[in-house]
DNA sequence: GAGCACTGC
């Protein structure tokens, strides 16, 4: 690989640092000035700087402030893990104990008591308190970390932060509970600009503690780049000193096909040559598993990480200090014509380029090989497009409305989502009568937005709920929230296939699902982790669904009108469950076509059933189906059987007999 | 014939 060096500064510090003696205390006086003095800041400052734990202190510990129990901070973060951390963190440094002056809110977690001032939270905590405390009157100041992320729950928070500040200026009098709102936005450099001027406010850098990343670019664009990096890997490993190399790729798929060449070139080196240790780091693979990649390299040898996107924000792995970054990123985009999602690999963008790199500097000095040309770098997008840019609003649109937006185009977002995927939203919303015909919420409406799951999932459980068949609908809806619950062994594919047979259900993969849920549930507690594996089932999505059918349980007590409740019904439980996921998805329904493939019945559009289906091979005359992805083919994804009569039995209106 | 990453009173 030809190269040409170019200096870069990486990002980074040192986990282990005393608080006192971060970067951010020498600009503390300039930070607590700036947000006295103005309703909003926005803090620039990269990772290492102590932003996340120390400035919440600053805060809460000036006398500029009025924090206290009841009108404290509140810090969002867009993942669970972080919100849990720092939060433990930060009562490590105050000498208390989590839950009492600094807590944590994250689903079914909530640490936080009367005592608490400083709480973390995830974004998806701070809406929903929105939703039933619209001044979000207990807080005083609002801090929003890892802007930068631009999560669709981040944009909608600022829309709603900026609202309740304009809300609260006017109503300054209504004692103490409504004071003014201090808003600080904390991100990476490359966003904070939009972030001013939608806001209207100052900006202020903290310096971070850095650890230089020299970066190194190819002269010519590579024709096959996972084979690029594996060239590169070993070039790495030949001529560089000590040091573990992080390598990015974009899916489980190629992450084998990578571990696959690199064994294969390794048996054909001399033996003489330090041997590489590959561990291989993705979402969907098997925690223990994951767990090796955090192992030190045995003795001797020197560990290639081949990770997806977990690597670059969400996982850190110690004595990295080589990044490869072939320069792109399996993406999920949602396109509101074909109400479908489309999973493709996409170039990264120039913000992603960056974080990638400093993943070499976080505990020293690093190095950061692109396998792209540097005058492809100036080519890339400055961020990746918003998360509201390329998802499905339906779930958002509606809590917007429930949170009094009537007029949501009219919303003032950071940046608006595409038109279509609004209109697609209202539509979606309007079938699934959560919005009257003049588009305000109707009182089902209200009832699926108590429901923390999707509007489609939440028209599932009401109708569950009148069907008489709540208890199982409610698990299969959990199932339906979680990651995947079967695993796909790379090399062990047949015998996965094999184990997952023996639950399977003729009705599909809904009730296959449910299946394997309840004899996971039906297996005692210490033998669960073991089970799982000998059927290459993943425990952690199995424990999750339990988790959300419980909490599912609970919320829909609240929201369900017991007069409504079903009681004898002469269907069995199986097609009860497959009537109520009609009455949601049934814009989902396809009829089999004579080539084997199927044709939504009310779009008219072609379909394929996705080849993890258990229905793959049986290929049923008329299935409902709960997602659609765009990757090879239009794939249907969690497939089930259905009667074709049953759809003009539930929606008259939409099918007619015989059709 | 195939599965980026997150999140929810």
């Amino acid at each position: 690989m030809k190269r040409r060096r170019r200096g870069e500064d990486g990002n980074g510090g040192s986990g282990s640092a005393v608080s006192s003696d971060l970067p951010i205390h020498r600009v503390a006086r300039d930070i607590v000035k700036a947000v006295s003095e103005n309703e909003s800041v926005v803090l620039v400052g990269e990772t290492g700087s102590g932003k996340s734990t120390q400035l919440p202190q600053i805060l809460a510990d000036s006398k500029k402030f009025a924090v206290f129990p009841g009108a404290g901070i509140c810090v969002t973060q867009p993942r669970r893990v972080a919100a849990v951390t720092i939060a433990q963190r930060v009562a490590f440094e105050r000498g208390t104990k989590v839950g009492k002056e600094v807590g944590y809110a994250v689903r079914f977690e909530d640490e936080t008591s009367r005592e608490t001032k400083i709480k973390y939270a995830t974004e998806g905590i701070l809406l929903r308190e929105s939703l039933s405390d619209s001044a979000l009157s207990r807080y005083s100041i609002v801090i929003l970390d890892e802007a930068h992320e631009r999560t669709l729950n981040f944009d909608i928070l600022l829309g709603m932060l900026k609202r309740i500040q304009r809300e609260r200026r006017r109503r300054p009098g209504e004692g103490s509970r409504i004071r003014p709102l201090k808003l600080v936005v904390m991100s990476a450099t490359l966003e904070a600009e939009t972030f001013c001027e939608y806001l209207g406010c100052p900006k202020l850098d903290i310096p971070g503690r850095k650890f230089p990343v020299e970066a190194f670019y190819t002269f010519s664009p590579e024709q096959d780049y996972v084979e690029a990096a594996v060239c590169a890997t070993f070039q790495l490993h030949d001529e560089e000193p000590d040091g573990d190399i992080l390598l990015f790729l974009t899916g489980q798929e190629e992450i084998e096909a990578a571990e696959a060449m690199i064994s294969e070139h390794a048996r054909n080196r001399p033996s003489a040559t330090k041997p590489l240790a590959v561990v291989m780091l993705y979402a969907a693979m098997p925690p223990e598993t994951q767990l090796k990649a955090f192992r030190p390299a045995p003795e001797g040898t020197r560990k290639v990480i081949l990770a997806t996107n977990i690597a670059e924000t969400s996982l850190t792995i110690d004595g990295v200090r080589y990044v490869i970054d072939p320069g792109f990123v399996k993406q999920r985009r949602y396109n509101p014509n074909t109400c479908s999602d489309s999973l493709s690999v996409v170039p990264i963008s120039r913000a992603q380029v960056k974080q990638r790199a400093g993943r070499a500097g976080r505990q020293g000095p690093g190095k950061c090989f692109h396998l792209f040309p540097e005058s492809e770098f100036f080519k890339l997008p400055r961020a990746s497009a918003p998360e509201i840019k390329r998802t499905n609003l339906a779930s958002t649109v509606l809590q917007m409305k429930a949170l009094g937006i009537e007029d949501v185009a009219a919303f003032e977002f950071l940046e608006p989502p595409p038109k279509a995927a609004l209109v697609r939203a209202f539509e979606q919303l309007l079938s699934l009568r959560a919005l009257s015909s003049s588009g305000s919420i109707s009182r089902d409406g209200r009832r699926m937005c108590g429901l923390p799951v999707d509007p489609t999932l939440a028209k599932v459980i009401l109708t569950a709920h009148k069907l008489g068949c709540l208890d199982e609908t409610l698990k299969v809806v959990s199932l339906l929230s979680v990651e995947s619950v079967l695993h796909f062994s790379g090399k062990r594919k047949e015998e996965a296939h094999q184990a997952h047979l023996k639950f399977l259900h003729d009705g599909g993969d809904l009730l296959t699902l449910l299946r394997i849920l309840t004899t996971f549930r039906n297996v005692k507690d210490r033998e669960r982790a073991k089970w799982a594996k000998d059927n290459f089932v993943n425990a952690r999505p199995l424990r999750k669904a339990w988790n959300i059918y419980n909490q599912l349980t609970n919320q829909v007590k609240y929201v369900a009108d017991a007069s409504e409740a079903g009681e004898e019904n002469p269907d069995s439980m199986e097609d009860a469950v497959m009537k109520a996921m009609i009455t949601g998805y049934f814009a989902n329904a396809a009829q089999r076509t004579p080539d084997g493939a199927y044709k939504t019945l009310l779009s008219n559009q072609k379909v394929h059933i996705h080849p993890a289906s258990v229905l793959f091979k049986k290929k049923p005359e008329t299935v409902i189906f709960t997602e659609l992805v765009q990757t090879s083919k239009l794939y249907a994804r969690n497939v089930g059987v259905i009667d074709a009569g049953w759809l003009p039995e539930l929606l008259p209106d939409l099918f007619v007999v015989g059709s």
